[in-house]
DNA sequence: TGTTCTACGTGTAGCGTTCTACATTTTTGC
DNA sequence: GCAAAAATGTAGAACGCTACACGTAGAACA
């Protein structure tokens, strides 16, 4: 066992700082964190002795008293676009700040949660987490919190920013509407049972109800697997009364949609018409051209980036941010002439 | 200014556990270490202790003295889905160490790697960094390093995982030249110079020099700007030679040919065939069908994880590890008949 | 002139771990 | 049965920072 590690060259301290400076560590301290009670004079010299050094803060020596200056995002997936622009707005939030985002994946938020905690993160944004409203509350009751796709705000001792789903899903099924579809399916989510897909559901059934459609509701689920996923899919367009509209709980499903729909032959969207959730960059595509609810993921990252930080600041009642979605709509659900 | 904040509860220390076990703080962190000289009755109080009080180790806390057992992924963006592979691989060969991952997203890597030397982190992969040897050894002084996707092997003072990328190119063209093509054009990155891409135009320009093809070797070049990569394409597209063949440095810019070929009404493979590198899940829609350089993501994440924890364990001699890639081909480069 | 403020600095006790040095007990070898 | 060696446990000093409690000096006030 060679444990002989290559030496390493050792970090400035804050007493290096000090001593180079001539004033004591805890004045430097307070320049660190602008603290009351420094002279320009001192902040000066203090400031140029760090430069200098090339000093920098070390993140758990002052964890361990105070702040790290560290947020973590828990995201569920790394495969779907989406979640890179909800990030984009995280960043944009911390521009300014003296914040650093670390972001963890994981689908059950649980344990990686446990570990932001025990790395001393100063607040949590969780996306679309999977967790009841009491486990959520517990995490809260230990660091500040904010969930993006949450709905159930009964008692909830954080923040929540959402787009409203159910106007979502309402606006999907109108606009097929409007195109002249009537066999609408929903194409939703099984497994992990969430608030957002539940909202999603609740506008779909409800503006079927709404618009004389009642009688053709038809939900099908699939769980986040992709043969089942395909598999279902193309059950649904083999049968016999074939929908001739799709509405997807997220874009991915959609471009699954497209890519089976293509392969039986169905043209889109003459034969059946397809619908999906979050507008993301490849919606754009001119093989996808797919109509899409865009939830402005940008402007919740950095909804929630502000609420965070507002929350570590001590605000202690909860606040509730709402994002009002809008079709994009595409060739995917072009007028059926 | 509230300034109080929600009383949090407070966490159990190794104290706690100390007192709990009856036996001493440095026994407790023995266990915690499985460092030597514990006895099995000893051993088995503490972890009885541990279990009921629910204790974990904070991070920060053992930063200060020893590690924090806490790796650093830097990805340099989060729309393209190959770095999820890449993320699998971190994760399968992190189940059964004590080591956590956390990710950070930049294209310049230089800040986001001082901010995660701030915050402790034992270790640091980067995924296809744009820096040079000089600056990559300077941050290899101070903290293990694994390079993935980085070609520069010279006095690197740090590991790489790399595909071979210069192969990768020669397979994409020879694959074109099997299937008739003759005027293959590639697509490549202008902005951050990079050893990768540098790989990918060696690779290609010396297979079709060895192709016979060395008169029409032609290599277009964009920065990763949405607007400039379309317009850069359409003019490719539309010009008076259009090539027959294109090969994309990525399969990102590969679905952006194929749109910007369905726009101007082309039609893949007949008019232009198309090839991406990675090999990413969206290869396989069918409105894509993409012929790919399949580069093992999920490979190069396991790989890169277990130099690292070698490195951290101890290792101070370089390590190169090359996986070779392989063509997966789809009707975008279909036989033209 | 004395007294009270205010502004500016400093000393130092932790924060929760790790780890070296040492004390004590048990085992081993002969 | 005794010395030496091995095994097991403990004390306590760091690690780099924050923040509380003070000390000091000059300004403002009466």
């Amino acid at each position: 066992m060679t444990n002989k590690s290559p030496a390493r060259t050792p970090r400035i301290t804050i007493r290096e700082v000090a001593s180079d400076a001539g004033v004591s560590v805890a004045a430097v301290s307070k320049v660190l964190r602008d603290a009351y009670g420094v002279s320009e004079a001192l902040r000066a010299k203090v400031q140029a002795s760090m430069e200098k050094l090339n000093y920098r803060p070390l993140a758990s020596a002052r964890g361990l008293r105070g702040r790290t200056y560290t947020l973590g995002l828990v995201f569920p997936d790394l495969r779907n676009p989406f979640f890179a622009d909800i990030f984009a707005g995280v960043n944009s939030a911390l521009e300014r700040t003296r914040y650093q985002a670390m972001q963890g994946v994981s689908v059950s938020a649980s344990s990686l949660v446990e570990a932001m905690i025990d790395r001393q993160m100063d607040g949590l944004v969780l996306i679309g987490p999977n967790e009841t409203n009491e486990r959520l509350n517990d995490i809260a009751d230990r660091v500040p919190l904010v969930a993006i796709g949450h709905h159930d705000l009964d008692d909830a001792r954080f923040d929540t920013v959402n787009n409203d789903d159910q106007l979502g899903a309402r606006l999907a099924v109108r606009h097929l509407c409007q195109n002249g579809h009537k066999k609408i399916t929903m194409f939703s989510l099984s497994a992990p049972v969430s608030t957002v897909i539940n909202q999603r559901e609740l506008g779909y059934r409800l503006e079927m109800t709404e618009q004389g459609l009642g009688g053709s509701i038809n939900i099908v689920r699939a769980p986040q697997v992709l043969r089942e996923v395909q598999l279902i899919l193309r059950r649904l367009l083999e049968s016999k009364d074939r929908p001739d509209a799709i509405f997807c709980w997220t874009d991915l499903m959609a471009f699954e949609a497209i890519s089976v729909a293509t392969d039986l032959g169905l043209s889109i969207p003459e034969d059946i018409a397809i619908v999906g959730y979050d507008n993301t960059v490849f919606c754009e595509f001119s093989q996808n051209r797919l109509t899409s609810i865009d939830q402005s993921g940008e402007v919740l990252g950095l909804q929630a980036t502000r609420l965070l930080i507002e929350r570590i600041d001590g605000r202690s009642h909860s606040e509730h941010f709402v994002v009002t979605p809008r079709v994009v709509a595409r060739a995917s659900t072009a007028k059926v002439s």
